[in-house]
DNA sequence: AATCACGGTATGGTATACAATATACCGATA
DNA sequence: TATCGGTATATTGTATACCATACCGTGATT
C-alpha cells in the first residue's frame, strides 16, 4: 500500500504570518508605517500570541522593521539600500545559473523549459498574472537546479524581499513580461550548453536590468511626498 | 551641550535570544536535541512568550528547527548541507574581498590592518581566544569595508550558522589561528592593492580551506553514534 | 523659546487557562 | 508474538487579562 502523505496542518501562526506578508507585498501597507498590534488582531482575526511571533519572523524577512517598545513599522527603502541588494541578489542569482550550468540537471532542464514554455503561451493569450508568476518560478527552478540547498533559500529569502521594494516603488506596474520572459530564454540557453560563464554573466545582467527601473519609481515615490 | 545618546533598552525577547544563541553556539545543547519551552523558561528565567519569540528568531537563523506541534530541536547537519553552505559563504566572502578592493576605503583598510597586528600580537602571547575573536572580526571588517549593507547582513547570518556547524563537529578544536591568520593577510595584501580578481580568489580559497576540517568532524562525531 | 511635568496610548512581559496533538504505555485481539 | 487501538500524559498552540514601562504630544512654567 501507497504510504500515506503526512498531513501538515497550518499553526494559526503560519497563517497570520503569510496574510501578513501577503498584505504587505500587495501595498496594503504604506512605506514608513507602524503595525499596530491590536489592529492586526482584528485584521487577521487571531490573538496577539501568534500575530507577535508572525511579526518576528517578519522581521527577518526584512518586511518589517521592530523598534524596542515602539513596535513594527514597514520599512522605507533608500535608493542605497535597494542598490546595494540588487548587487547582492545579482551575484546569487549568477552563482545559481553558473552552478545550474554545471549541474545539467536533465529533470531540471525539462521542468525549467516547460516553466517557460507555459509561461510563452500565457503570454500569447495575455494572461499577464500567469506569466510574472511563471517567471518568477524560473528563478525558483534555476536555484534548485543549482543543487545547492543553502543558496536556493537565501536566494527565495531575497526574492520576497524584492517584491517589497517594487510595490514601495509602483514599479511592479511598468514591469515588461515578455521583456523578461526573453531573457530567461537566453540564461536557460546558456544553461543548457552548460556555459557557466555566459549563464552567470546573462543572470547577472538580467538582475541589474530591472534596478533602474526600481529606483525611477522610488523617485517617483519620493516625489509625491 | 552634546546630545545625549538615546539609550538603546534591551527587551528580554533579545536577551532571552543572545542567551539562547551562545547557549546553543557553545555546545550546551546536543545535535537533534528537543528544546521543551517550559525548560527554557526556567533556564533562562523569562516566561514563555519572549522564549518563543526568541525561537522564532533562532529559528530564521537557521540555529533551531520547528517542527508543528512538536517544538524546536537543534539541527542535525549533513555533509551536503555543510558542503553546500560552504560554497555559498566562498562566493559571497569572495563578493566582499573583490569589493573592498575595489572601494579602497582608507580608513576602513586602517581598521583591518590595526586588527590582523593586534591578532598577530595577541597570538605572540598565545591569547588563543583573543586571536579567534580577532579573525572573525577580520571578515566583519572587510564585509563592511566592501560598502554594501545587504551583503554584510547576509554575511553575518552566515558566520553565526558556521559557529553551529563547528560546534556540533567539535572541529573547532582543531583551528590553527596562525594559519588563519597568515592567510588573513595575503587576503588583506590583495585588497589593499585593489586586485579584486585576487582577492576574490584568496578569500574563497580561504572559507573552502576549512571545510574539510567540519566534515572530518562531523564523521568523528557521527562515527561515536 | 526652551524645559519640564503629566497623562494617554501602545508595546513589552507575565501569568494563567484551555484546546489540540504527539507520544508512550498498556492491554486486547488475532 | 505482533499488531491494533485506546487512554493517559506531556507539550505545544492560542487566547486573554493584567500590569509595568517607554514614548509622545501637550501645555504650563520659567
Amino acid at each position: 500500500m501507497a504510504e500515506f502523505q503526512k498531513i501538515k496542518i497550518d499553526t494559526v501562526t503560519e497563517v497570520a504570518y503569510r496574510h501578513l506578508r501577503d498584505l504587505i507585498l500587495t501595498g496594503y501597507f504604506l512605506p514608513g508605517q507602524w503595525l499596530r498590534e491590536r489592529e492586526l488582531t482584528e485584521l487577521i482575526g487571531v490573538s496577539r500570541t501568534p500575530i507577535r511571533e508572525a511579526l518576528r519572523t517578519l522581521e527577518q524577512d526584512q518586511l518589517v522593521i521592530a523598534e524596542s517598545r515602539r513596535g513594527f513599522r514597514i520599512p522605507v527603502p533608500t535608493a542605497k539600500e535597494i542598490r546595494d541588494f540588487y548587487e547582492l541578489r545579482s551575484e546569487l542569482e549568477g552563482m545559481a545559473a553558473a552552478k545550474a550550468a554545471q549541474q545539467g540537471d536533465a529533470g531540471r532542464m525539462a521542468e525549467i523549459l516547460q516553466a517557460l514554455d507555459t509561461a510563452q503561451a500565457s503570454l500569447d493569450h495575455e494572461e499577464i498574472l500567469q506569466v510574472i508568476g511563471l517567471n518568477n518560478r524560473f528563478h525558483d527552478l534555476v536555484a534548485m537546479a543549482s543543487g545547492n540547498q543553502s543558496l536556493c533559500d537565501v536566494l527565495g529569502k531575497l526574492r520576497t524581499k524584492v517584491n517589497l521594494f517594487r510595490v514601495l516603488s509602483w514599479s511592479g506596474r511598468r514591469e515588461r513580461p515578455g521583456e523578461t520572459l526573453r531573457q530567461h530564454r537566453l540564461i536557460f540557453a546558456a544553461i543548457a550548453e552548460h556555459s557557466e560563464r555566459r549563464a552567470r554573466s546573462l543572470a547577472m545582467d538580467h538582475i541589474l536590468d530591472s534596478l533602474p527601473l526600481v529606483l525611477a519609481g522610488l523617485n517617483a515615490v519620493q516625489a509625491n511626498h
